[in-house]
RNA sequence: UGCCGAAUGGUGUAACGGUAGCACCUACGACUCUGACUCGUAUUGCCUAGGUUCGAAUCCUAGUUCGGCAGCCA
């Protein structure tokens, strides 16, 4: 069978382009995060652009950390990241640091100071902002643009030296301070900046910046296609001149894409990280976070989060990607690998009346009705039972086929069993409801044949288990749905205007976590290994959870299942 | 007001001048000892206006709307 190599995408038709052209012999990408965060779904975005383009292509991607800012970045970072993207499977070719080339990033500004391209500016920071000009008017030239070379070469040697105090002085470009392109108007390239490094400790009081760091470590490192999100669109033609000063006999070309964006999902460091500082959430692997270390923990699988982003493609267009596909991908990567069994989420407790005294039937259960290879295990009923307490209606809606007093319903893998009587307590709370068993009606048996309308999962008193069980919703409520709490504002006839969430904090989702203490589980369940994932038969997927103790288990639910009954009882 | 981008069903993404397709979502149906899975059916789309062409989502012109840019962050 051939497998024809095509562009699904522009930026594999700019590549293909390249190769036909000749531009480069070989494809090299990077993946170029800086230290200061964890890595989140996003990322995965670029992860795959990156390391899919390179496989595609016989290349290889590097993993470069571009740890220029010390005040933000540390190890557990870097750690984080290598252990993140390991997980998801990429395997990286080299591994580098923006840190390891600061010499010769130095090396390379000093020759751009000769060359007459580079100067000090003794500018204050608001200085210079002042002067850059705005979007429509053009800046003014500093003052100390035209130094000499040798006073230039001699500041910025004093400047790595310490002999200037933090921010007094920068090394910039001189290009255009008239550019249409604000950032063509004589970019940063160093600043002076004493802060502890996380590699290089305080070996260094100057800093190079993003614009000049960035482009020429690329070249350095043979990168010939500098992958990066939309927001850098606007600093290529600063990218191309600095490849461009060096003179690079095949100097990388920077392509960009739309970053990703997910409906109720927060996707942005800056407040993730408010939410683990603030207290919103427990921690950046909460598993409400879209984080790499939240989702693992959570239970999601690297198959489903890279079948996601293959889904959502790549382009040049803003946009936001339905969170239900993201669900969808998990379910379908679930559904072949997730042992079933049952868990009662909110038990209310049933009672055989005419279960023979003392009997205890042991029963088989399949632990995937689609593969048997997955084999069997033994579930043990006796007369005290538990099943879910929205599985009993005790005035059933339209279209309800679940348990009603007088109805019937098939107890999976068991018996078919009807209630004849509703126990309640003084608070009119129902405690237990009374049922009578066919006894004739066991799975697999003769009479067993018999259509009953619903079929309820269920757990023995001698079986059930206690555990915990965490159900997620997504972080953020839907942008419409937010009144921001109180009523702000109204109308001319009086009536409430809902204003717009001015924070994302307005916006965060009240039930985006729910306890269930008083669960239940059967015995495979409750004995499995942290990590382990279940299909709680009708319930969802579930992930054991690493805060479980020997006493209580506890398990987060990955994905509910989908479910048409309760769209339709709305 | 400057510069750089982007516009295809509800959402995301294809099409490289020749039948607007796929996935998710939604609705309905079949099947079902999971209201799941699976299978089937269906609704809904080329930002607008001109132009070129036998033929335009695609090429041209003019608009409209949306996003990004004035860190010594990345």
């Amino acid at each position: 069978m051939e497998t024809e190599l095509r562009a699904s995408n522009f930026i594999e038709e700019f590549v293909e382009e390249d190769l036909r052209a000749g531009r480069f012999e070989g494809i090299k990408t990077r993946f170029p995060p800086e230290p200061n965060g964890f890595l989140h779904i996003g990322h995965v975005k670029a992860l795959c652009i990156d390391f899919g383009i390179a496989d595609k292509f016989g290349g290889t991607c590097n993993l470069r950390f571009d740890d220029t800012n010390p005040t933000k970045e540390d190890t557990v970072f870097v750690e984080g990241i290598q252990k993140d993207i390991e997980w998801l499977g990429f395997r990286w070719d080299q591994l580098h640091f923006a840190s390891d080339f600061f010499g010769r990033l130095y090396e390379i500004a000093l020759g751009l100071i000769e060359k007459g391209v580079a100067y000090v500016d003794d500018q204050s920071a608001e200085e210079m902002r002042l002067n850059r000009g705005t979007l429509t008017t053009p800046g003014t030239a500093s003052p100390y643009r035209d130094r000499s070379i040798a006073e230039n070469l001699d500041l910025f040697r004093r400047m790595k030296a310490g002999e200037f105090p933090d921010g007094s002085r920068v090394l910039r470009a001189k290009i255009d301070m008239a550019a249409p392109n604000v950032l063509m108007r004589d970019p940063t390239l160093y600043r002076i900046l004493r802060h502890h490094h996380h590699k290089t400790g305080d070996e260094w009081c100057i800093y190079p910046m993003y614009d000049f760091q960035h482009p020429l470590q690329d070249a350095l490192e043979g990168v010939t296609h500098s992958l990066c999100s939309l927001e850098y669109e606007i600093h290529r033609p600063l990218y191309d001149w600095m490849v461009a000063q060096v003179g690079f006999a095949h100097p990388p070309r920077q392509i960009e894409f739309a970053r990703l964006n997910i409906t109720r999902t927060i996707m942005s460091k800056r407040y993730l990280r408010r939410l683990v500082e603030e207290g919103y959430v427990k921690g950046w692997d909460d598993p409400r976070m879209p984080t790499l270390v939240a989702m693992r923990r959570r239970g999601y699988t690297p198959e489903a989060i890279k079948d996601f982003l293959g889904r959502v493609g790549v382009s040049k267009a803003d946009s936001t990607v339905d969170g239900a596909l993201l669900e969808a991908c998990v379910r379908e990567a679930m559904g072949d690998i997730a042992p079933r069994a049952m868990a009662v989420l909110n038990p209310v407790k049933v009672v055989l009346t005419n279960w023979p005294e003392g009997f205890t039937d042991a029963l088989t259960m399949e632990n995937h009705p689609d593969h048997p290879e997955m084999g069997t295990r033994t579930l043990k009923m006796g007369n005290v039972l538990f099943i879910e307490r929205e599985d009993f209606m005790e005035e059933p809606a339209k279209k309800f086929f679940r348990l009603a007093p007088g109805r019937e319903v098939r107890l999976k893998g068991a018996y078919i069993i009807r209630c004849e009587e509703v126990i309640k307590d003084a608070s009119g709370e129902i405690t237990c409801l009374n049922c009578t068993c066919d006894m004739a009606s066991r799975s697999g048996s003769e009479g067993a044949d018999r259509k009953v309308k619903g079929t309820l999962h269920w757990l023995s008193e001698i079986d059930a288990r206690a555990c915990e069980a965490r159900l997620y919703e997504s972080i953020l409520l839907d942008e419409e749905a937010v009144v921001d709490g109180e009523i702000e504002a109204t109308d001319e006839f009086g009536e409430a205007v809902p204003a717009p969430a001015k924070d994302f904090i307005d916006r965060l989702n009240p039930n985006s976590l729910t306890v269930l203490k008083g669960a239940l589980v059967e015995p495979i369940i409750a004995d499995a290994q942290v990590g382990d994932r279940f299909q709680f038969l009708r319930m969802g997927y579930f992930c054991k959870d690493s805060d479980s103790s020997e006493a209580l288990p506890v398990y987060n639910r990955i994905v509910p299942l989908k479910d048409s009954w309760v769209k339709a009882r709305k």
